[in-house]
DNA sequence: CCGACTTTGTGATTTGGCTCACAAGCTGCG
DNA sequence: CGCAGCTTGTGAGCCAAATCACAAAGTCGG
C-alpha cells in the first residue's frame, strides 16, 4: 500500500475529510476521531474513510482512532495546501466579483492576487481589495508575481480564449466556470464547475419522481373507477 | 436496452451533451451530428456518446448520424426542462447574490422566483428583480407559489437549518453550496456544489507535478554533481 | 442494383472503485 | 498478565461504468 498512486476519488474526497477534521478542531471535543464518526461527518461510509486514508500511510490507531491534529497536517500536505497557491480571476461580471470576495477561498488557503477582464469598463475598477487588470498583462503577472492557479468566470464564448492566455502564460492549473469545454495541452489540469448542471441533474430525478407519482396516481384510478 | 434505468454516470452527461447540441443549433452548420463529433464537443469519447445516447433510445440513423434538433428535443424532455422549475435561493450574501443574477440559470429553465435570508438587513431589499424575503415565510411561499428546487447559500454553519426547512416546507430537491455536510430524509434530493474543492483538488495535482519535477531536478545535481 | 464507405447500436471485456468481513493490533481493567 | 472490547488496515468479491470491437444499417456514386 506504499505505492504513491491515489486514487482519483480518493483526492476528490481528501478535502471533504479536511473540512470535517476542522469542524472537530474547532470544537475540541476530543484529540482523536473514528472512521465512523469521521464518515458520519463526511457523508460517506466507514470502510471508504479507512481505506482513503490508508492511501496516506498508517496514521491511524487501532482501538483508538486518528489524530486529529496528526491527520489535519497530513492531509493538508498531501493536497499541497501547506503552500499558498496565487490565484487569478478573468472575467469580472457577476460570478467574477462573488468569487473575488469569496470567503471560503481565502479560508482555505487560495488567495486572490489578482484580477482581469478585457472590457474597458471593469479595467481599472476594485473588486474585493483589489484592481481590475487588462488580460493582456496577464503573462508579465504571471512571470512578476508567479500565479499558479487561473479561474475562467467570464461567458462560455470567452471560454476557450482565456484559457488559451493561461497556457501562453504558463499556468498549469485552470478552473473553469464557464458553461464551455476548453481544450488546453495534455500538461495543463482543467477543472470544470457547472451551476446550472448540477440543477439539470436535479431536475431528471425530479421529474422522474413526480413521473411515478402520476403513474401510480392513474393506476389507482383505473383499479378503482368508480371510487 | 428498453429498461428505464439510465445509469447516473450518463444523466450527469446529457446536459454537457445539451450544451454541446444547443451550440450547434445555433450555428446551424449541419442538420446532423456524428457521435464522433458530438464526442469532441462534449470533451468525452464517441463509444460514450453513443452507448450514453443509446439509453434514451434509437434515435441516430447509421451512415448518418443523429438528428441535431430531434435529439434536443428527446434530452430536453428525458431531463424534464420542457417545464419550469420553480426555484428558490436561500441565504442573500455575496454568493446568493451573484445566483440569484446570474444569466446561465435562466437560459436553462431555471427561473429564480423567491429570495430568502433570516438578517434583518437583508429582508426587503431588492435583489435581481425579487424581493428578499424572510425565511419564516419560505412554507407559505412554497404553499401558494409550488416552488420546486432550494438553492442554499448560505454559510455552513447555517446550512442544515435551511435544509430542514426546505424539507419542512415539502420541497424535495436541493442544491447546496455551502460548504458543510446536510442529513436529510431519503426520498430528497440533495446535490452539492463545492467551489472550494475544487480548488483543492487542482492544488493536489499541481503540487504533485513540481514535486516529480523538483525530484528529477534533485536527481540531475546528485548525477552530475560538478557540472 | 451493387459495392465502397460511413456511422450507429451493442455484446464482450477491462478497469476502477465500493463494500464486506475479518485478522491484527491497541487500550484498559481486574 | 490475560482477557474483553474497540478500531484500524486490507484482502476478496462485487458492481457500475468505460472502452473496445464489430455486425447491422444506412448513404452515395456509378
Amino acid at each position: 500500500m506504499r505505492s504513491r498512486a491515489i486514487p482519483e476519488a480518493t483526492v476528490a474526497r481528501l478535502p471533504i475529510y479536511l473540512r470535517a477534521l476542522l469542524d472537530l478542531a474547532e470544537t475540541q471535543r476530543a484529540l482523536t476521531v473514528s472512521s465512523e464518526e469521521l464518515a458520519r461527518l463526511a457523508g460517506v461510509n466507514a470502510a471508504k474513510v479507512r481505506k482513503d486514508l490508508s492511501y496516506l500511510g498508517s496514521y491511524g490507531t487501532r482501538g483508538v482512532g486518528y489524530d486529529i491534529e496528526y491527520l489535519l497536517y497530513q492531509i493538508t500536505r498531501e493536497l499541497g495546501l501547506t503552500q499558498d497557491w496565487p490565484t487569478a480571476i478573468v472575467g469580472i461580471g457577476n460570478l467574477g466579483r462573488a468569487l473575488a470576495s469569496y470567503k471560503g477561498f481565502s479560508e482555505r488557503g487560495f488567495r486572490i492576487d489578482a484580477l482581469f477582464d478585457n472590457s474597458s469598463e471593469a479595467v481599472g475598477e476594485e473588486v474585493g481589495g483589489l484592481i481590475v487588470r487588462h488580460l493582456d498583462e496577464l503573462k508579465d503577472c504571471v512571470a512578476e508575481s508567479g500565479l499558479c492557479i487561473g479561474i475562467i468566470a467570464t461567458p462560455p464564448t470567452s471560454a476557450q480564449e482565456v484559457a488559451e492566455h493561461f497556457v501562453d502564460a504558463g499556468i498549469k492549473s485552470i478552473l473553469n466556470f464557464a458553461p464551455a469545454m476548453v481544450n488546453v495541452p495534455p500538461d495543463v489540469n482543467v477543472r470544470k464547475v457547472d451551476l446550472s448542471i448540477e440543477l439539470q441533474i436535479l431536475s431528471f430525478y425530479q421529474q422522474r419522481t413526480q413521473a411515478i407519482a402520476a403513474a401510480r396516481e392513474a393506476n389507482r384510478r383505473l383499479n378503482l373507477p368508480s371510487a
